[in-house]
DNA sequence: ATGGTTGCCGTGCAA
């Protein structure tokens, strides 16, 4: 039996037209055949479709709108786009869905930031991120009966194990570190059975990011990190999984994003 | 305890 070697990475990008150069050296390091971009903030007609075709990627779907969200997939295999909810009613663009010729459906996330405060009552925002990842759940146990390989990747803005932030009990009450939010993405995790694909590779007491703050005056030394960017797989495809990646020194690139990409790859049939 | 930075847009807001 032939077996394809597939590579895929999420990067939340923070303006693909402001970085879209940045994205020649993912390619370098990783040499991802999909990619999955989260807050390329902006309306499609701005999208640098042109030169992403330059770099490869003949194969692209984009949803962004002006200032704020959008999110992309970058791809040298053909896609097909497939429809989605509209998350909270809103209009939003936090989710983009596609086929690849092989069965195997991508669903890229950019679940709301949240704000500051981790109280519904004081910040609509945060009713908003809960009420988001709620929905997610519900979207996800309603799918059950939908079999095919599944691969769920994006800035998923939780950081859910202890490890996956420099002090667990210093960011508990921290958006992004709560328990209600992370109690909201394991429920999400587990209504279709979801394997944290890149927690399959790194031990759980190990601590992970894929996010460092602006606000940090030297990002590595202090290194207070979170891991908010994500990947993960239906169970079908956990005997394919073969390596991750986490593009740490991204975050060193010239004027970077604060996430850094995340790469899985897979042997597919 | 506070403030720290960035992008987009327009001098505020979201992250």
């Amino acid at each position: 039996m032939t077996m394809t070697n597939l590579t895929i990475a999420t990067w939340n990008i923070n303006s693909v037209r402001l970085r879209w150069r940045l994205i020649e050296r993912l390619l370098v390091a990783a040499k991802p055949d999909v990619i999955a971009l989260q807050e390329t903030k902006t309306p499609d007609e701005f999208f640098p479709a042109q030169e992403l075709r330059d770099l490869g990627y003949a194969h692209q779907l984009f949803s962004g709108m002006k200032g704020y969200n959008g999110v992309a997939f970058l791809s040298r295999l053909p896609l097909t786009r497939l429809s989605g909810p509209d998350w909270c009613g809103r209009g939003d663009c936090r989710h983009l869905a596609a086929r690849l010729d092989n069965g195997v459906e991508l669903h890229n996330f950019y679940v709301p930031a949240g704000g500051d405060i981790p109280d519904r009552a004081l910040n609509d925002k945060f009713g908003h991120k809960l009420d988001f990842i709620a929905e997610a759940a519900q979207f996800w146990r309603r799918e059950h009966k939908n079999a095919a390989p599944k691969i769920l990747l994006g800035d998923l803005n939780i950081a859910p194990l202890e490890q996956d932030v420099w002090s667990h009990k210093q960011l508990l009450d921290v958006v992004s570190h709560t328990p209600v939010e992370v109690a909201g993405l394991l429920e999400w995790q587990s209504a279709h059975g979801f394997v944290d694909a890149i927690r399959y590779f790194v031990p759980a007491n190990e601590k992970l990011y894929s996010w460092w703050s602006y606000r940090n005056r030297d990002w590595r030394k202090s290194d207070r990190g979170r891991r908010l960017d994500h990947i993960w797989v239906t169970p079908n495809l956990r005997d394919n999984l073969r390596s991750q990646k986490i593009l740490k020194d991204a975050r060193d690139w010239p004027q970077p994003s604060d996430h850094v990409p995340v790469t899985l790859t897979l042997d597919l049939p």
